[in-house]
DNA sequence: CAGCTGCTGTGATTTCAGTCACAGTGTGAG
DNA sequence: CTCACACTGTGACTGAAATCACAGCAGCTG
């Protein structure tokens, strides 16, 4: 596929080594691409799909995070490829996915000599940073019910998808609550027209 | 005050552009520095003192994020220097504190010029993304109990201070939480002998 | 078609945290 | 000393969410 478009503000000779020493590679649905505690040896950009960044903890409970689409990059394995140390977040393919692995090795001398790849980086950080904040503002100060529509806006994306397929008791698990609570919030947001309810779909109004 | 050593990893040509251009200037207890939406112009280094970073939501409420001591930076201020954007964070002196402000002019000349400084900004990034990550973790799958206790923790610092001068209402407060359910919280871990309660201040054991 | 399994709906109960109301206590100002 | 005020302790109530229990239903397999 043409990559190129997904990262138009990349100068010619970084694309050329890009091109050069990267390595492409696909994940299946359900694949788990980064895991706590794994040591990072590329960064990683995503051609396409979409990959689901969350946070484990030992009694099992999981919380998404953030999604990575087509033109973004893994902060997470920047930050890491950098200092070469292990991650702490998990990361699995929500969809089939094609992503672009570059080996930590080049990661200095690409910083050093391409500043649009110094821009990307930076702006990958910030973008991230920011969808923490935003992650942070919700669970601090938001009930359960904003929560899931938030959830459910962001699920849809930028693509603006009206049908979710998910089950209730997938979206509990990303938001580290229970498959009852979201059956019974989801029944009120239908009752206020705001969706409607299939089985493992929903339907965006 | 010899602020080099905090930051040993620095180069001598890094610390003289340094003591060139940047600013000392004093931050008095309870002074905000940086405001919701205000724009950034300098990058901060604490030599002295202790910055809250906090986050406030419309209805007023706020939510203690994470803490700056001596020898760090500010992640935010170096991500909206790059791209001079503005701040969607509070930062208030905790204490007296002494900062070095860097204009963000200079900014990319360092990134470029000092490889040590290169390193601390990673560095920096990397350390604010895990605290956050600690914050999500916390208020995701902890209860308030364990994190007044993650809080108290921390307030005390590296510097192992046994002695926090808090009123159950600022505790409250910074874990977006009620005066009444903190003085309870405390209370059983009196019994748990883990603290001793004193009037604005709490004993830890 | 019969039977299994996974998804969904719903009531009852429990737990945790926020809120209200109020009382006691330490401290500083006058 | 006394008064005002901020800090702390506690009981009662409320509300949000988790948990338990169970029932109905869709879709698949044999």
């Amino acid at each position: 596929m043409n990559w190129k478009q997904l990262f138009p503000q990349f100068e010619p000779a970084l694309i050329e080594m890009i091109e050069k020493e990267a390595v492409q590679r696909t994940f299946y649905a359900g694949d788990v691409i980064m895991r706590t505690g794994q040591f990072i040896k590329s960064t990683v950009l995503v051609l396409e799909g979409r990959i689901k960044i969350y946070r484990e903890n030992q009694e099992g409970g999981e919380f998404l995070m953030y999604y990575l689409e087509p033109g973004e990059a893994c902060a997470v394995s920047m930050i890491c490829a950098i200092q070469s140390t292990t991650s702490e977040i998990m990361a699995q393919a929500e969809e089939n996915t094609e992503v672009l692995m570059i080996p930590i090795q080049l990661m200095d001398e690409m910083m050093n000599k391409y500043k649009s790849w110094y821009q990307f980086v930076i702006q990958t950080y910030r973008g991230r940073f920011e969808e923490l904040l935003s992650v942070v503002d919700n669970i601090a100060f938001r009930n359960m019910d904003e929560r899931l529509e938030f959830y459910l806006k962001r699920h849809a994306g930028d693509s603006g998808k009206k049908h979710i397929e998910l089950s209730h008791q997938q979206i509990a698990d990303d938001l580290n609550s229970s498959r009852e609570v979201i059956s019974r919030l989801l029944k009120k947001m239908e009752q206020r027209n705001l969706v409607k309810l299939h089985r493992n779909m929903i339907e965006l109004l």
